[in-house]
DNA sequence: GCGACAG
DNA sequence: ATCTTGTCGC
């Protein structure tokens, strides 16, 4: 696992160091995110207009395939759109075949670009959840991310956006669509149905488990609905988040508490 | 004009 | 995202 530096670095610039051991995956440096709101949107109509290759994951349940999931967990007590500069930390965790061991993790500190707000979540989060990635010791085949893909006002949410930052396949997985409706998946686990933002079919609800919520799955860098709902199956585990997702999030909240018992906030009576 | 709106 | 109480189930 790599950590130590600070997700969110002066002038734009992403970097980070990867930890000791034998490094497959170098970190590079000198990738830049969008720092203000105009820049970021002008950033994702030029990334929605692109059309890069398409992927597909290669061959079924132990092909090997690599799937990472990348969280970011902010501090707690604060709630709402939050402002620049809460604390926050980024984790990442590369998953073997989707549902089998963690072959690589990440987590750094980092600090909110931004308030959140609908359609600019990667002004908030971006920067920090690209670093981390970044950081990974094993590049992965294909980034799962906690955030739209071609469900979005200009048709780039984050989920695609760090895709084509990092040069990554990725895909969204959401609690629920941005922009997109659709009628409900079917009971079963691994049943679908298509979400729709116009006549574009921009990714699907998918049923995870048999007693929860469907998710909403979403097309993102080089892949379509079809194929993000494909990865996300491979991802099927016990839980109703996808398994790379859902370490990811292990992973922060953990670190987060490791980070936060020391400095507890007193415990505040919620009928006062 | 007003509300809705990933995290 | 984070905040909570209660409830069900292993």
């Amino acid at each position: 696992m790599a950590g130590g530096s600070l997700a969110t670095l002066a002038g734009g610039r992403i970097s980070a160091s990867a930890g000791a051991g034998p490094a497959r995956y170098r970190a590079r440096v000198g990738l830049a995110w969008p720092a203000t709101a105009s820049a970021l949107d002008e950033e994702q109509r030029r990334l929605a207009a692109l059309r890069p290759e398409p992927w597909r994951p290669p061959g079924g349940p132990g092909s090997g395939l690599l799937v990472a999931g990348c969280f970011l967990a902010f501090a707690r007590g604060e709630q709402g759109p939050g402002h620049a500069g809460d604390r926050g930390w980024a984790a990442a965790a590369v998953v073997a075949d989707g549902t089998g061991p963690t072959v690589a993790a990440a987590c750094l500190p980092c600090l909110a670009a931004a308030p959140y707000e609908p359609g600019r979540l990667g002004l908030r989060e971006g920067e920090a959840l690209a670093a981390v990635v970044v950081a990974l010791e094993v590049r992965p085949d294909v980034l799962v991310v906690d955030a739209t893909g071609r469900d979005h006002p200009r048709r780039a949410g984050l989920a695609l956006h760090l895709g084509a930052l990092l040069d990554l396949p990725s895909i969204g997985v959401t609690h629920r669509p941005l922009l997109a409706t659709g009628a409900a998946p079917g009971p079963e686990p691994g049943d679908a149905a298509p979400l729709l933002l116009g006549d574009d079919v921009v990714g699907a609800w998918l049923r995870t488990n048999a007693r929860a919520r469907p998710v909403a799955v979403h097309a993102g860098w080089r892949t379509d609905a079809d194929t993000a709902v494909a990865v996300a199956r491979a991802c099927l585990g016990p839980a109703r988040t996808p398994e790379p997702l859902r370490r990811a999030r292990v992973l922060a909240r953990t670190t987060r508490a490791h980070a936060e018992g020391r400095t507890r906030q007193p415990w505040r009576d919620p009928l006062r």
